[in-house]
DNA sequence: TAATGTTTTGTTATATTATAACAATGTGTA
DNA sequence: TACACATTGTTATAATATAACAAAACATTA
């Protein structure tokens, strides 16, 4: 199968790949200027591919971006597919973050209504704490 | 009663307490380089003055970071005195911020539990959608 | 194939957000 | 007073993110 027959699949464009691909396969959350650093070697070279890729790839749900770290990890929840509803556990010492997958919790918070009775269908969620390793 | 008095009561320094205010008076969040141009008049003349003020005043709980907006407001939730867990509507037009005050969202936060068992007494949650106004 | 519109890319420059490092001053308390 | 500690002032710099414009790649359909 081809490259380009893959990227179909996925919808992704040769920089969306490559910087998916880092994300991917990372352990912890990447920011912006060390993903740019670590991909330098295949030719994306300046800030702007950067930022541009990720964009897309947070609209697509492929990754998201934990907004208190300004970091990007890769979605490996297959039920949030569509960027809009996202939860977080983030160790304050080593800065491990995992994402929750919790049918209680993304039910709760698609139900919740505000004191107007407003529902709100998005929404991102960051808790906070220490992790095993670091208890 | 003299303004050190005052400012005693709430623990603010000078600078801390020109901030404050501004964000308090303010109708809408507030980034911290609005905040530098709008306090430069009081002598407040540099970046880093104006972070170490927000550092405080969100250790204290006084304010609250909106993290995906980089800014600012002043909490007006009695019952989070200090910063832990927080919870804001944002309008994805207008940017309108509010926080939000639930009984209910809070306990059912503060006991949440993740597949380990673990709790986390800290949390920011999001919830984005389109205000009153602007449905 | 050729024409067309759309997305993606490449590039330079610039804007925005945030911290490092160090010296000086103020404040509370013993 | 003397001491510890928090706050301030200042300059420089780091880190994060977008503007603007042109070119190339890709998809759709005439
Ligand atoms: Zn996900
Ligand atoms: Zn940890
Ligand atoms: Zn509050
Ligand atoms: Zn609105």
């Amino acid at each position: 199968m081809r490259i380009s027959k893959i990227n179909k699949m996925h919808n992704l464009s040769k920089n969306q790949q490559i910087i998916f691909d880092l994300i991917d396969k990372s352990s912890e959350p990447l920011k912006a200027y060390a993903i740019l650093f670590n991909v330098q070697k295949k030719g994306i070279k300046a800030p702007l591919q950067v930022y541009r890729a990720l964009d897309k790839l947070v609209e697509i749900g492929k990754i998201h971006k934990i907004e208190s770290r300004n970091a990007f990890i890769a979605c490996h929840n297959s039920s949030c597919q569509v960027a809009k509803a996202t939860a977080f556990s983030i160790c304050e010492i080593c800065e491990k973050v995992t994402e929750i997958s919790s049918a209680g919790l993304s039910k709760y918070l698609a139900n919740f209504k505000d004191k107007d009775g407003m529902k709100y269908s998005k929404y991102n969620l960051e808790f906070f704490g220490l992790c095993k390793k670091c208890r």
